[in-house]
DNA sequence: CCTTTATGGAACATCAGTGTTCCACTGGAG
DNA sequence: CTCCAGTGGAACACTGATGTTCCATAAAGG
């Protein structure tokens, strides 16, 4: 018990609160610890279980947001190819975050606080300075306005995709080209 | 006392607290009425005597917004010239929004109780269509998204003047410059 | 089958935000 | 100077969220 072993019923129960948990605070950043409960299929006395409390949640969120943050920095493969084109990987990567999208963007968990140091953040960074030097991004706009645009425009697409209103190809699509036409030199 | 006669000072107290419940709301929107008293330098008895409660104060803001919204949409002369000219004079008017845009975008208040059917966003869809008829918007680009481009970039544009760390005249002309590429056919 | 293991609910104390009332004060208009 | 509109603060009741404890129950696994 000291190394609190972890069964697999507490395993899939604590999947099933941080899942709900990222759901439930993209809708709604105050929402209350009761309607997460909920959200899981859990009662809050579960949950407080498994996080003592509010701020123990939101450290589980963030750690989570950083470990698929670091997933898809490796799966884009950033430091390959043009910096445009290592851009545009990261967008279809980063689109399968979902609802930790809206979760980064509003700041309801921080990108610092997710132990990113040498992650995502990083190799966004190297991206771009690598795509300003190879001449495929505009050097007309600055490292942080490029990364700026990235970001709200893959939040915008997360939106539509989220609204469900428009078919998953046809956001990617428009995402792509809009990202391509922006950013490229 | 029938039509309730605003004095000037009480004109006045009423735009203070207005105005500091936009700019603390911006920052953090779910923030206590005690916090919004404080930034405006007004006790909390007197934000009540003005907004009875929290809802009143919200509908305030969002009036405000939808007034501010309106202005906007005839100094930028949306139904004049090519659509895509539109949009970024749109861009330039909007900036002036501030923190409102904020608010808007994060949908603390929502476009749609602005009592803005025939303001603002219907002259936006309306530049929008008569840049698609005109051919200076990309076809492939569908309205929802040329529109949702055009919010996430301006928030993105206002986000950094927030921070400060750049000239307006940086920010203005990367927002310009970016929307123009994205947008344009 | 029986024993851990995990769970849900009820009850409770606590706390922060809200909305209200009352009273004392202040400064500007008359 | 004298009102009095406008204000701020103290005090209060109320509410909803939080975090804790305790107990009964269910289900997973040997």
């Amino acid at each position: 018990m000291t190394v609190e072993l972890e069964t697999g019923t507490r395993i899939r129960t604590r999947k099933a609160i941080l899942d709900a948990a990222v759901r439930v605070l993209a809708q709604d950043p105050g929402a209350s610890l009761g309607q997460i409960a909920d959200a899981a299929d859990v009662g809050r006395t579960t949950l407080h279980r498994y996080f003592p409390d509010r701020a123990d949640l939101l450290a589980a969120v963030t750690q989570e947001a950083g470990r698929r943050l670091g997933d898809a920095a490796v799966r884009a493969r950033l430091e390959e190819g043009p910096g445009l084109d290592a851009l545009l990987r990261a967008c279809q990567t980063c689109l399968t975050l979902g609802d930790l999208l809206t979760l980064l963007f509003t700041e309801t968990i921080s990108l610092e606080a997710c132990g990113d140091e040498d992650g995502f953040s990083r190799a966004l960074d190297d991206a771009i300075a690598r795509g300003l030097a190879d001449g495929t991004l505009d050097p007309r706009l600055s490292p942080a306005w490029l990364q700026g645009t990235l970001w709200s425009s893959l939040y915008l697409a997360w939106s539509e995709l989220r609204e469900g209103t428009s078919p998953q190809h046809d956001v990617v699509g428009q995402l792509l080209l809009t990202v391509r036409k922006a950013l490229s030199a």
